[in-house]
DNA sequence: CAGCTCCATGTAAGCGCTTACATCAGAATC
DNA sequence: GATTCTGATGTAAGCGCTTACATGGAGCTG
């Protein structure tokens, strides 16, 4: 592997010398800006070829000040619905010659504070976050250093916060207006951790107004919290049956917790959605795939990774401003969900 | 946004200016490196906080040829196999100071190759790919440009291209041989496209060298390669079972295929195990909770992934040879297979 | 007290690019 | 033929770090 001198890459300079012109015209010829004599691009493209240079995006990217580098921060990817935002944005970075740096916060603020200070160190052009819940501290660090940022997942209605994203609320409010038209009233909610997870939050509290709306007040035993795991819905469930008078419908805020209390209704002998309905969140292609299939609210994940890489590169590459994008949700009406049966109250 | 003046972040000559000492000290009082007296220390320490000054990795990483950037390389993340895969990665690069570029190659060589040159030249210090298949011109990039590499989801068994795996062909026949065991000889596989996924090849060809150690012969109409997506696992099984003679026990190389296969029976009326046994591959946290839960073969994602990240970063930091590691895999049991009943054959 | 060590710090030359500005040959103008 | 213009190319000063080497003062030694 080692060589008996130190390795040294090609570089622009070697090119020069070899085709008999200076770095300024390798540079010229490599970028396509200024125009070059024909004659001589050609001589400097074959000696290029011959070394199969590749350019120092380091050595650029410190004399441009362009580092055509991108943070995407999210959560997890263990629930695939961040995999399939994350995959997206990557692929809408990638064509338009951008990479990207990718941090997994686990829902830690410390966490996603040091992957953000970490990724401005490598001269990002910008970042894409997750949720708007991190200290102002977070914030005034990329404003400080000017790094634009986009936020995904939560619309935040700020125009200084913006984002790409759907509106959580009302998404939530699809499932729950679903609910109460079928003529449930005892509905439990199963969701994620709202002290770290303002997504779930907002979910939650689309639950909680709708409940308000209906007259009925919040029952805090139907309520379960918890993370992101098929068990830790199936357990959540559990308990739910367990009460005395179980709800009747349980709205569970992602896909991955509706899968594990669906799990959990078969495993006890309640039949969903006869005794008792259950909607999702997210629309995971998983969720046509279980028994029986998932009603749930689909989030266009994919397009909002997609959007928020081009809207940021666009920001950077026009100077446009980076302006918020709402998209829409839509209740997927399949089985698990359905009207309240008598017997059941 | 803009201030009137060109925005500039603080350098290390503005802390070092206003510590009244040289930008040397300062560079040797931010990597502690060097003694530096602890009063020049502090006053340092104290304006570097003062201004929140942050590091150019740009900079750093031109002058000591240090990026501290890993590529990572996966064929998707969609299929959350590679996404938990990737986030146990990306976690122990973080863990170590490394930085993690992600690349999606969609199963396309030349995709990936356009990846490693641009992650090559952002000056990954080494890559973490997936699979060995790729054109020895790919090779030769990494090697021309002292870029290590290590292998992930294949085990090479050469040399020179180390790789951090299970034993695909030992995983496959894991279970095959239980299959066997319980009886089975017209038995059906399931796998992704051979010719884009050389894992995939080697499963199916463990399943093809087991037909034939059991005196077997192979019968193409009872093997369906196909994208990881539920829906082409269920379509292939939809196949499978109208065949005259449909196959007694599938092998599904994958876990999304092997769902989707379930999901057809259920459709389908076929009861499992009962009327067909279905194995899979992956162990995903989902195969537990489907009716009936997935006998499928456990293979070690995550720790694939840290192990990878952990190999190639100890490589950089002492020399260490880069060499091949061998995960274990093991066959979960659980109730989608089952013995062959009479009444099937 | 000359000579030596040792420690903390400074000096300055890079690292591999970009780009403002200078240069220069040839074409065009008068 | 002198002047001006134009287009292609070169020169060289950075970009913000690191680090080999130089420096200089303090503390020892004999």
């Amino acid at each position: 592997m080692t060589k008996g001198v130190a390795f040294r890459r090609k570089t622009m300079r070697d090119i020069a010398r070899e085709a008999r012109v200076s770095t300024a015209t390798v540079s010229r010829v490599l970028n396509g800006s200024v125009p070059v004599n024909p004659e001589t691009r050609k001589r400097v493209e074959q000696v290029v070829r011959k070394h199969h240079f590749v350019f120092d995006s380091l050595a650029g990217g410190l004399a441009t000040r362009r580092s055509r580098l991108i943070g995407l921060i999210i959560p997890t990817l263990i629930n695939s619905i961040y995999a399939a935002f994350a995959q997206a944005s990557q692929a809408a970075a990638q064509s338009q010659r951008y990479t990207v740096l990718l941090g997994v916060s686990e829902f830690s603020p410390k966490q996603e504070e040091r992957l953000i200070e970490q990724f401005i160190a490598h001269r990002v052009e910008a970042l894409i976050l997750t949720g708007a819940d991190r200290p102002a501290r977070t914030y005034q660090q990329m404003r400080r250093n000017q790094v634009p940022f986009i936020i995904t997942w939560k619309s935040t209605g700020r125009e200084d916060l913006p984002s790409v994203s759907f509106d959580n609320r009302l998404a939530a409010g699809q499932a729950m207006r679903f609910l109460f038209e079928r003529g449930h009233r005892r509905i439990g909610l199963i969701c994620g951790r709202t002290e770290v997870n303002d997504r779930a939050r907002e979910r939650r509290e689309a639950y909680e107004s709708m409940l308000k709306e209906h007259g009925l007040s919040l029952n805090p035993g139907l309520v379960h919290e918890c993370d992101f795991e098929f068990e830790a819905g199936r357990r959540a469930m559990q308990k739910m049956l367990s009460r005395r008078a179980p709800p009747t419908a349980i709205f569970c805020a992602n896909d991955i917790q509706a899968i594990g209390a669906l799990t959990q209704c078969r495993a006890a002998g309640v039949r969903v959605p006869e005794e008792v309905s259950i909607i999702g969140f997210d629309d995971l292609p998983i969720s046509t795939f279980v028994e029986p299939q998932l009603t749930t609210v689909n989030v266009p994940a994919a397009e909002m990774g997609r959007l928020a890489a081009e809207s940021v590169i666009r920001h950077l590459a026009t100077g446009a401003p980076l302006d918020s994008i709402i998209l829409p949700t839509t209740l997927v009406i399949r089985s698990s969900a359905g009207a309240l049966r008598s017997e059941a109250k």
